[in-house]
DNA sequence: CTGTTAGCGCCTTCAT
DNA sequence: ATGAAGGCGCTAACAG
């Protein structure tokens, strides 16, 4: 039984051992206007000893400034319905967020736009944000920026790429070679011993393809390593094109070679599930990525076996909490989060979407 | 952008609009004092209209009261380790509350103490609390105390049991049938078609029984709704007697059987990888439950294939937030949340207690 | 039945 | 260089 009974000592009450006014103990508190050298450490010296800590609620209960944070990642407009995901998380930190003084700036762009990249983060810097969520979709156009946001000790947090060598706060996002290897470890279970396996890739896919290639590579590694024998075959797609996947598919279907399993290391993975559909083929295993509408769909009709999830909605609330941690409570913050890799299959499917 | 400008609308702004003194609003919102019933429902309405949130930083910092929440469950006196972890979720959200003025009262107890459990209801009956965690290991003693917490109208929550026609605000729990179906499912996947699986239950053991049984009940639907022919051995065993299980377990596998999978329905996988280690036999499909620090040893050593996780900790976590949510911030509460049910494989444990 | 008022702990402006 | 006072949104006691 814990009984928390110790009251919190306040200004008032360090204020009261200095003998001064609480005004005083609020300048050195925030270095905010002129106070005797002396005063000031003597009241330091007491905020030590009595390890004074602020309430956040009377402060942001009372505090003018609202600290504003600035959020730069892609929105769904390029067709990928991925990006839908990180952006609800925004929204439920942004609400939350909303009782703490602070407000959330957030400007949508298309994935694959260069220029709508460059112009979002030219707005964000002209907003003076106190902190800075990005995706630094475009490498070069973001450690520009970069410079500018360390110029003006502006913290930022990386979202789903993380660049190194750079000072960012923390990065939140996926290990998608380890991705890759809990789809293989997955494909291996299921299939009999020297699977015919096939790798779907996208094609025209600028954006995030070091992630997709980190996926396949952990994918055939996995194998490689446990000196497991399999028979891969790979076609790369323009998903995006109408008369694909089934000119491609055809094409590979017509050669005779009997899969065992299909792996698309992408969120289209339903393109495929639909061809199979059409083709009546529901005895092969498919592995895809994140539960976006169609995937799941298709999950539930059995085309596709087995889901690979990173809570991608997480993933951009947690960023945005990182900086108001590190900002206004002050809380340290671990610099590298990956999310977890989970496993998602027709029946675990139903009580993961509850809980997200 | 979005400009999130929106000022929070406070009981000021709903007293100004019902044309009111905050003080009749503040009456209305905590039923205190008598206010005219015409009035009453005008401002309940500009509330819903408005959709009021209180600001529970104003109201922490004002309130003189401190809200009290009792939560029974468990702890691993019993020998179960299961238990370490829902304490877990409770120190956290404890540790989140004393900001918000509300304290918790936490009593362990053995989960095998009926007496025991008896006496903690009635300490916490003595405490008067504002709500309740409760986990009815014992069904007869609980409706006993249940009634005495409905003619209080205090709140309570049911963790991992759930009793059925009792007023209860939520249940936090899983649903024990389902999680036996994944196995299922993991299992078909792993093994040869006909497989023979053993499955391998824990005698003397009272209190969570109802789970187990329901887990083993999905586990074998499974495979007869699928229409797939297994052959299934059962055993039980007293998990706790010093020669168990390898007395029994060297019975059964002295029998010529060459088992494909072994199914654990509960959280002792590790003494049947134990014994699968000391035997040598690592080919064979195994399948437990929970990620207590021996199961994940053995996973990772390769002789459990997957466990099976359902996150007690955040059970507990989201119960007692719920009791708070109900009485301070007054949001609605969803009453059945069954947890996600996780699969994990050595490849994605470590993102996955990273992420807990 | 309803309105007024004094805080809660802190920030901020205005005097001194 | 320092103190005094008003206010953030809400609770609770006190006057009508």
């Amino acid at each position: 039984m814990k009984n928390n009974t110790n009251k919190r000592i306040g200004i008032k009450d360090i204020a009261a051992r200095a003998g001064v006014s609480i005004g005083t103990v609020d300048r050195v508190l925030h270095n905010r206007g002129e106070v005797k050298e002396a005063t000031r450490n003597k009241v330091l010296e007491i905020v030590q000893e009595l390890d004074y800590t602020p309430n956040i609620f009377a402060k942001s209960l009372s505090s003018k400034h609202t600290t504003k944070l600035a959020i730069v990642i892609p929105d769904s407009s390029d067709n990928n319905p991925y990006w839908e995901k990180p952006v609800s998380g925004i929204k439920l930190a942004a609400e939350e967020l909303t009782h703490y003084n602070t407000e959330i700036l957030y400007e949508h762009f298309d994935a694959s736009d260069r220029n709508a990249f460059k112009n979002v983060l030219h707005k964000v810097c002209d907003q003076n944000p106190d902190g800075i969520v990005l995706n630094p979709v475009f490498k070069d156009i973001s450690l520009e920026f970069i410079q500018e946001f360390d110029k003006r000790a502006i913290p930022y947090v990386f979202i789903d790429i993380n660049l190194r060598e750079v000072n960012n706060l923390a990065y939140y996002g996926q290990d998608a070679e380890q991705s890759g290897w809990v789809a293989a470890r997955l494909m291996e279970a299921s299939t009999p011993k020297f699977p015919n396996l096939l790798i779907v890739k996208q094609s025209k896919w600028k954006v995030f393809s070091s992630h997709i290639e980190r996926r396949i590579e952990g994918f055939t590694r996995y194998f490689t390593e446990q000196q497991k024998v399999i028979n891969t075959t790979t076609i790369e797609i323009d998903l995006n094109a109408s008369n694909e996947p089934y000119e491609s598919l055809n094409k590979v279907f017509d050669q005779n070679i009997s899969y065992h399993g299909i792996f698309v290391p992408n969120s289209r993975g339903f393109k495929l599930a639909n061809f199979l559909k059409t083709k009546g083929l529901n005895n092969i295993i498919t592995i895809g990525y994140d539960l976006i509408d169609s995937n799941i769909d298709f999950l539930q009709q059995g085309y596709l076996t087995y889901l690979i999830s990173q809570k991608p909605e997480l993933q951009a609330y947690k960023a945005i909490w990182a900086l108001f941690d590190h900002l206004v409570t002050k809380k340290p913050i671990r610099k590298t989060n990956y999310s977890a890799i989970d496993i998602i299959i027709k029946e675990n499917i139903k009580y993961y979407l509850e809980n997200k």
